[in-house]
RNA sequence: GGCGGCGUAGCUCAGCGGUAGAGCAGGGGAAUCAUAAUCCCUUGGUCGGGGGUUCAAAUCCCUCCGCCGCUACCA
């Protein structure tokens, strides 16, 4: 039986328009699915929205809209982006629908069941902007006497009925969890402050609110709505089929990875695993939280007016130097900045100079000649040519042990090793002398290129997937043979191969 | 205030007890198949300051300075 991966990316909130924070997010969650089918696996990639909660039926009221048509109109714009960078996800939930809904309700039942959920009641400062209540003692001084959030954002006091979640009791069973799951959240220092945080007290949350109505109704007591939190956290499960143990996406349960922003790490590897565990369901096997973008060295805000579309930049840049720079630039979990200039710099040395026209310059010489067509593999390699082609056959194994970490840049460091060794083993072999002195060595050469450069547009697929299956095209190998367990099978010698075509232009300046 | 992290070549960072590394940028050379791309060689750092442990410290400990994250609280 094949093994299944479940990879999530958060349902992203719908009181904005996608930006690169988005994007990034739902790109890297991309390239482990499509890494994870090339490995063979049964991947589920599930993405989607989350469109309840008093900051979204606010935002519907501003612009004159229904809630349910207002949050029709941004899941169509993050649908949009979703299709825009590539992603090959499996579905998109929204949590609006009535499969979540249901799902949702399911599991708040079974929580009351096992008595995991009271009535109580709730006074406190509420910020409608970050769908949280504070402590008197969070509350930061704002302009002209008034009280603010620690983010910023103005509060208001609030007293009602609510729904409590007895999180206080599971703080012994997630340290626990943690103890026993050293890598379920990473990186590291998001552990740390996991730890930290949960071994400074629990207290019962609030998962219920009566102020407001553009929320799943909480079973038995219309009056309440849920917590934006449970019911968003909840579509990995009803994505999954819950409660339907009979859905065949629920054999994907529990997730692999849930792949989220540095800001709702806390959610998921807090409050969703006690959910869960409280709900006697397993909880995810990894919660990884990446960092943040900022953009020419500013943090992107829409007062700045920098926030970048990824649409935009997608049709500026085109789609796969985007998803690469995004995961070579920045070791994954970090923090990074977007400048222009270094996107075009990856683009230009590292795509179009190293591998564009590593490929180009074979590619050519193959075309011109070799009759356009795969020569026989040399009778006695040489040492470099051993060299090389184990570094090959190595790569993809490195790369499982490298992407099974997230580590995305370190992975295509490491191809680029094997870019640039390609590179020095064309100039030092230098085909173009051997076509006088000695064709037969240059075939040989050739082919050895050829294969070389099969395993690295194979292993950069899930990275660029439109460019890779270019490459491969031109490299003569067959769509069906494209996976990693392919690479196995040499093509037969006399496969011939179309003209070649670069695959990286150089990036040059439009024309003003 | 507490917990944690970071500070290494011009830039971005790796190394985390055993003669300072990579990529980019800079300099010199080779080659001319190729997207004027590539390859080879090379300049460059008292590893934030100070103290300590050790035969040996960027690497461990203490302290100071500067950044950052999480979190708490006082008045």
């Amino acid at each position: 039986m094949t093994e299944r991966f479940y990879v999530t990316t958060p349902i992203y909130y719908v009181n904005g328009a996608p930006h690169i924070g988005h994007a990034y997010t739902t790109i890297a969650a991309d390239v482990l699915a499509r890494w994870k089918r090339l490995q063979g696996f049964d991947v589920f990639f599930l993405t989607g929205t989350d469109e309840h909660g008093q900051k979204v039926e606010k935002a519907a009221a501003e612009a004159g809209l229904d809630p349910q048509s207002f949050t029709d109109r941004i899941a169509a714009q993050f649908r949009e982006m979703t299709a825009s960078i590539g992603a090959s996800n499996d579905d998109f939930i929204r949590t609006t629908e009535p499969r979540h809904k249901q799902g949702c309700s399911v599991l708040w039942q079974r929580l009351v069941e096992r008595g995991e959920i009271y009535l109580g009641e709730y006074q406190g400062w509420y910020s409608v902007r970050d769908e949280a209540f504070y402590n008197e003692s969070e509350l930061v001084p704002g302009p002209d006497g008034t009280r603010l959030a620690p983010s910023g954002a103005p509060v208001e006091w609030v007293r009602e009925p609510s729904y409590f979640f007895r999180l206080s009791a599971w703080q012994d069973r997630l340290l626990a969890f943690y103890e026993a799951n050293p890598g379920f959240i990473a990186p590291a220092s998001r552990r740390n402050e996991l730890l930290s945080f949960v071994r400074g007290g629990l207290t019962d949350l609030s998962v219920s609110r009566a102020s407001f109505r553009w929320g799943i109704p909480v079973p038995g007591d219309p009056d309440h709505v849920m917590y934006v939190w449970l019911d968003a956290l909840a579509n990995y499960i009803t994505a999954a089929g819950f409660p339907d143990a009979e859905n065949p996406r629920w054999a994907y349960w529990p997730a692999d990875l849930h792949l989220v922003g540095k800001e709702i790490a806390r959610f998921h590897a807090l409050y969703w695993p006690a959910f869960l565990m409280a709900a006697g369901l397993a909880p995810p096997k990894r919660v990884f939280a990446h960092g943040w973008w900022t953009v020419e060295g500013e943090k992107m805000s829409k007062s700045l007016g920098n926030v970048i579309d990824p649409r935009d930049l997608v049709s500026r840049y085109g789609l796969d130097p985007v998803r690469y720079f995004l995961l070579r630039e920045v070791p994954f979990g970090n923090d990074g900045d977007f400048s222009r200039r270094a996107l075009l710099t990856r683009m230009n040395v590292e795509l179009a100079n190293d591998l564009g026209n590593l490929a180009q310059r074979s590619l050519s010489l193959l075309a011109r000649h070799c009759a356009a067509s795969l020569p026989a593999f040399p009778h006695s390699p040489t040492a470099a040519d051993e060299t090389i082609l184990a570094a090959a056959a190595a790569l993809p194994a490195t790369l499982a042990g490298i992407l099974d970490r997230l580590a995305f840049s370190e992975a295509l460091e490491e191809v680029w090793k094997l870019v640039r060794a390609a590179n020095a083993y064309i100039d030092h072999q230098a085909p173009w002398t051997l076509r006088r002195t000695d064709p037969p060595r240059m075939a040989g050469v050739l082919r050895i290129l050829a294969d070389v450069l099969r395993v690295i547009a194979t292993v950069l697929q899930p990275f660029m997937p439109e460019s890779m299956a270019r490459m491969l095209d031109q490299l003569g190998v067959p769509p069906a043979t494209r996976d990693l367990a392919a690479l196995a099978v040499p093509l037969p010698a006399g496969t011939s191969l179309p003209a070649p075509q670069a695959v990286f232009p150089r990036f040059v300046e439009p024309a003003a």
